[in-house]
DNA sequence: CTCGTTCTTTAACGACCATTCCACAACCGA
DNA sequence: TCGGTTGTGGAATGGTCGTTAAAGAACGAG
């Protein structure tokens, strides 16, 4: 019966991903937006009541695409120190990608600027991290299982701390050059 | 001959500090630093000709207390790894600290926010970076003399490590808990 | 084809943005 | 005491902010 969209909404989401990923939450304004998704300001507030919501879908979002992707790493094929090792250096990777203009990790940008601001948003980012760091647990758990790593170590306490050096890496990598943060890499990996 | 300013620009300055570091540079107004600082707007831009001025100022302002707090702590009697850790856990107590409302580190913060769009600021956040980075190096160089530390380590790959970590505890401290992050860095601690 | 519903477009809203200007106050050297 | 210079406080700037209102277009069900 009623008017149906004339548009994808999951493109449109991808569009506002992109916008908030480069600025920023408080830099991007509903223009930005609304030029970048190619929307009229009334469909982009008729869809998504709010900048404010916007971003807590974009968030939800992004973690489908970017925990998967770390996801789908740490199950390829490798030792353990290969994959983690893998997943680091692809964080260096972007982080050294100039075409990727600065954009970093949208939900840890997020913890940054928004963290113990708004509830929701402190809660869709600490949904992303312990995804991530639960899929590192995995991995360490089995690979102390296999002999791959010391049978004294912790599983719980190795996914927090690469999860801690991973987004030390999105820090540095603002400023560093790609030998400083591969040397954190390397460090990083032996400490297992 | 003219007439001298009614108020004290150091002072100031750690208002205007404290404004950034509560808010960020974006979600800041010009009102906020108004009502925070007690000066005029006139008084305001006729010391510090502008808000992104004032903010660079601010970040050199910053460095001064929280770089020098660190090299502090590092002189200060104990082995490498009781004075790395009190750094450590120094960052762990000022994320869980309530009363700190969630302000994280300024220098982080604007890594984040602004790295790679302004080069000023972008510098300026280098510059803290490394002056940490440096006295972590300091203390590691002296400890493989000392033989605390094992001779095949590079102390600049350890500081670079070391700072990583440190930062990673910046963005996890938005949503971890207390224990996560002490596991962080014992973690670290144990990989010297 | 018509009706009911939803979508789309555009104009407009009041509030607030960073910044500038200006009249006036305060100080110092003479 | 007075002149020169700078600091001060606040009104005013044009522009942009996030959001809403309103009017018409497009669709599916009957």
């Amino acid at each position: 019966m009623p008017r149906p969209k004339g548009f994808d909404p999951t493109e449109v989401l991808d569009a506002a991903v992109g916008t908030f990923w480069q600025k920023g939450y408080a830099a991007t304004s509903a223009q930005d937006l609304v030029d970048r998704t190619g929307l009229g300001r009334g469909s982009l507030y008729n869809t998504f009541s709010s900048k404010q919501q916007l971003f807590k879908e974009s968030l939800r979002r992004y973690e489908e695409t970017s925990a998967t992707r770390v996801e789908e790493m740490l199950v390829a094929p490798g030792t353990i120190r290969e994959r983690v090792r893998r997943v680091l250096m692809d964080v260096v990777h972007d982080e050294m990608d100039a075409s990727a203009t600065h954009r970093g990790c949208l939900a840890v940008n997020a913890a940054l600027e928004l963290g113990g601001v708004d509830d929701e948003i402190t809660a869709g980012v600490r949904h992303n991290f312990e995804r991530v760091e639960n899929a590192f647990h995995a991995e360490f758990a089995a690979a102390r299982q296999a002999g791959e790593i010391g049978a004294g170590r912790d599983p719980r306490a190795l996914a927090r701390f690469t999860l801690a050096a991973m987004y030390g890496l999105r820090v540095l990598g603002k400023t560093a050059d790609r030998q400083a943060l591969t040397q954190v890499v390397e460090t990083t990996i032996e400490a297992f």
